[in-house]
DNA sequence: ATGGTGGCGCGGCCA
């Protein structure tokens, strides 16, 4: 199994990215943030004809999350509770066996700022949300845009970044949290290439010169990291024309029979 | 340099 995810800043414009990324992986389940689309204007269609089940939940211009999914999805929650305010950013469900929550969790502008501290009150929701998903699923993984680089590995220049927004300690803090409840960061328990980031600003030639931060995550309850065959990073779509600024991220599991 | 690039949607917000 599968699973993906990757902020593609509208997916509009990052359509044909996204179903060329698509058909070249076949992911079991891709989770998209940023989808900048009210639920109407959400393109469908491609996506069935490309044998897949798409579950959204957007507005106009902002945020917005979805998940494309190979098999129906069941238990979709497309208003989590506490994570249900008029900004759309996260759904969860299950498919395969596994319960998807994908979220995008607000940028936070600059330290101090009120969309900081919303920011962080956001992570205090979402503990709260998947403390209850764990006890009901075993099997759990929380994907998404957490605009949080949880260690100095996962910034190109730590120093420069201290003390700012997307990896402040109280930031790092609030992802911890999400550890202490028993996730995993399956990207850290395999062998990585140094400096792998998701997100590289626009701006000045960030990509080109790999000035980047790991803020993508895929995080896993134990049960169901113990399953993980793989996590990477792929920095391809990045690298094309009119690319979304931030990179895919994808985890690989099995399940032995019997 | 309080800049810079990009999406939405057509002025200014958001990242």
């Amino acid at each position: 199994m599968k699973v993906a995810t990757w902020n593609v800043n509208s997916i509009r414009a990052r359509l044909t990215h996204v179903l060329d990324w698509l058909a070249l992986h076949r992911p079991d389940v891709l989770c998209l943030q940023e989808t900048k689309v009210a639920d109407a204007e959400f393109p469908y269609e491609p996506f069935q004809s490309a044998g897949y089940h798409v579950t959204h939940v957007g507005q106009k211009a902002y945020n917005g999350v979805a998940a494309i999914t190979r098999a129906p999805a069941a238990n979709a929650v497309t208003a989590p509770a506490g994570l249900d305010g008029e900004q759309k950013r996260a759904l969860a469900l299950t498919v395969g066996g596994v319960r998807v929550v994908n979220v995008y969790v607000p940028n936070g502008e600059r330290v101090g700022s009120d969309k900081y501290e919303l920011k962080l009150k956001w992570f205090a929701a979402l503990r709260r949300y998947v403390s209850a998903e764990l006890e009901r699923h075993p099997l759990l993984t929380v994907v998404g845009d957490f605009n949080v680089a949880p260690e100095d590995r996962d910034v190109h220049d730590p120093r420069l970044w201290q003390n700012q927004v997307l990896f402040s300690a109280p930031e790092r803090a609030a992802l911890r949290t999400l550890l202490d409840i028993g996730l995993v960061d399956v990207f850290r328990r395999f062998e990585q290439p140094p400096g792998s980031y998701t997100w590289w600003d626009y701006r000045q030639g960030a990509f080109r010169r790999n000035l980047g931060l790991r803020i993508d995550h895929i995080l896993c309850s134990q049960p169901l990291a113990g399953h993980c065959r793989a996590c990477f990073v792929d920095k391809t779509p990045r690298g094309l024309e009119r690319p979304s600024d931030h990179a895919p991220v994808l985890a690989e599991f099995r399940f032995e029979a019997g």
